[in-house]
RNA sequence: GCCCCUGUAGCUCAGCUGGAUAGAGCAGCGGCCUUCUAAGCCGCAGGUCCCAGGUUCGAAUCCUGGCGGGGGCACCA
């Protein structure tokens, strides 16, 4: 998928200038590897590019004398827009645009408002993203809770880069689990203690007191009111996490219907000689799709296996017009993506529609020691103990600032604290200070939009950070990976900042003031849109409540 | 045994499809509230980027081989 960023922005034009740049020094070669980027700890200047570093080999030339021309053909092409392009270290240019380009292209992030990095992505992709589906056997507990942020900001990031997202849900309501479930429920309706190897936790005592006369009705009916209710209260607590899904679909449908469509695609990969069967059980030939073992599609008793009903789901989203189908998977299944990938192409799916991403897992750790995540059987932190405990806000930051691939330490302690010390309340008031020094101006009559003589090297700072939030976006996105939003946000919160403390905006001189003002609008409109992504509420005032800190 | 993730500052982690003197938060030390929110700011200190080879003008980043940590390898779901 591609999702590049509009190309009329301020730094696809400057890389365009550099391509021409660098086609006119060395008509032989390929820049198209070469970095525009902030210059490392060494390097001055706004941006540096290794441009020359990419062409010397092609060129035939020391990078230098390569760097020099490129240097010459971009004062040729940006003129005014540029201060100065200085070959430095092996044959870096470095870059320093005028203060009129940074004027400029605030303006640009400005009109864009929350729309600045919004993709069109090409052609747009009709994905459907499956995520947390926890068993309906009980609540969802932290590792599900990291799931849930990380597919609800995917699906965000997908969206906002001009997707077209489907969430969805997918209840596992038809394996023998849940007749345990049921059975564990009707045991506590009679008072008497579940069954061995059932559902201990107390919500069971709190379904059967739910489901009227539990203690008596048949164990399936049971299992299908205290599915009903794990359901809607997943539904709830995800809600509270700000997750809607588009659908919430339920396995046993796959065993509806005559034929059904678990029998459907049995008889499909049957057909395609990639099913047979041994020692009494029907299997599917995983092995010729990477797979290191073939599989049980249907057990020697006749019950068909879980694999047989994923697989024939699979086929079904397929089935309803997806391009891309991204699931969510925690930790433990990692084992199943081999077996899933084969699968998937073996009923005909073709490789690379279907992305399987593993979540690794969440610790919880309280001020240094590792908390209790379980007290008793049964008994775990669950995606309702979190929230209450920290707030929705610190729960999706801590749990989306990470890397999906690395397990995190959540620090329940400095996510409590709503001080200085949490970065998502540091990101939150660099917000509501836009905001707040834009109310204020209002209230003066100030406008937006002036052009000063020069900037502050704050100011400049700034605009760039804002500048580079198109291609974190589109980087998230097509690699999957919002807490790359997280950390680019902290990242604009620091600049932000920084703005804040050098350039004061009531009372300076007009025109400064308003490309002041223009630029705290244009923040205001970034950090709110980088928050979304992350599903972290962006308030435009953060007074403190009590003094005690 | 095989597979996946991982090893970067005291701690938690960014950076990883190669670039210059490796970053942030927290913790530590020292400063800053008659000024748009001190839920903040400034400064200091803190590193064999697990180890060893290799590729390259250039490696935390890529390759190979080790070592450590976590998870997983059902006719369970």
């Amino acid at each position: 998928m591609s999702s590049s960023p509009s190309q009329t922005d301020p730094l696809s034009r400057l890389r365009e200038a550099l391509a021409e740049a660098a086609a006119e020094a060395v008509p032989a070669g390929d820049a198209s590897p070469a970095t525009l980027e902030p210059p490392g700890a060494g390097g001055e200047g706004d941006y540096a590019t290794n441009a020359a570093l990419v062409l010397a080999k092609p060129a035939g030339e020391p990078p230098r004398e390569v760097a020099e021309r490129i240097a010459a053909g971009l004062s040729a092409r940006l003129g005014d827009e540029l201060e100065s392009a200085q070959v430095a270290g092996p044959g870096f240019v470095n870059l320093t645009l005028s203060d009129g380009w940074h004027v400029a292209a605030l303006s640009e992030v400005a009109s864009a408002g929350q729309g600045w990095g919004a993709g069109s992505a090409d052609p747009p992709l009709r994905v459907n993203v499956e995520f947390v589906s926890a068993n309906p056997t009980g609540p969802i507990h932290v590792g599900g809770t990291r799931n849930a942020a990380y597919g609800d900001s995917l699906a965000r990031l997908l969206a906002f880069t001009g997707n077209d997202v489907h969430r969805e849900f997918y209840v596992n309501d038809a394996g023998s689990q849940v007749v345990v479930l049921g059975e564990s429920v009707k045991a506590r309706a009679r008072g008497e203690e579940p069954p061995e190897g059932g559902y201990q936790g107390d919500y069971v005592e709190a379904l059967a007191a739910d489901i009227p006369g539990a203690a008596d009705l048949p164990v399936d009916e049971v299992a299908r009111a205290a599915v009903a209710l794990m359901v809607a209260e997943a539904e709830r607590s995800l809600a509270r996490m700000r997750i809607v899904f588009d659908d919430w679909f339920h396995e046993h449908t796959l065993h509806e219907g005559e034929p059904s469509a678990v029998g459907r695609s049995l008889a499909a990969m049957g057909d395609q000689d990639r099913t047979f069967e041994e020692d009494g059980a029907l299997w599917l030939r995983t092995t010729a799709f990477g797979d290191d073992k073939d599989r049980v599609l249907m057990r020697s008793s006749g019950e068909h296996t879980y694999f047989a009903s994923d697989i024939a789901y699979h086929r079904d989203k397929l089935d309803r017009g997806f391009d891309l189908l991204i699931d969510v998977w925690g930790a433990d299944h990692h084992g199943y993506v081999d077996r899933m990938q084969a699968a998937f192409e073996a009923s005909g799916g073709e490789p690379g529609a279907l992305e399987l991403v593993i979540m690794q897992l969440v610790h919880l750790v309280e001020g240094g020691e590792r908390a209790k995540m379980s007290k008793r059987a049964g008994e775990f932190v669950t995606l309702e103990d979190l929230i209450d405990d920290i707030g929705v806000d610190a729960a999706r930051w801590f749990l989306l600032a990470r890397s999906h691939e690395t397990t995190i330490e959540l620090d329940l302690a400095l996510a409590r604290e709503q001080s200085s010390e949490n970065p998502v309340y540091y990101v939150q008031y660099a917000h509501a200070r836009a905001c707040s020094i834009l109310e204020r101006a209002a209230r003066e009559g100030q406008e937006a939009g002036g052009k000063p003589a020069s900037l502050h090297p704050s100011e400049r700072a700034l605009v760039r950070r804002l500048l580079e939030f198109p291609d974190e976006v589109a980087e998230a996105a097509a690699r999957r990976a919002p807490h790359r939003i997280a950390t680019w946000a902290l990242a604009a919160a620091q600049d932000f900042s920084a703005f804040y403390r050098d350039c004061p905006v009531v009372g300076a001189e007009p025109d400064v003031a308003a490309f002041r003002l223009e630029l705290c609008a244009a923040t205001r409109d970034v950090l709110a849109r980088a928050l979304d992504l992350l599903g972290v509420t962006a308030p435009e005032s953060m007074e403190r409540d009590d003094q005690i800190r």
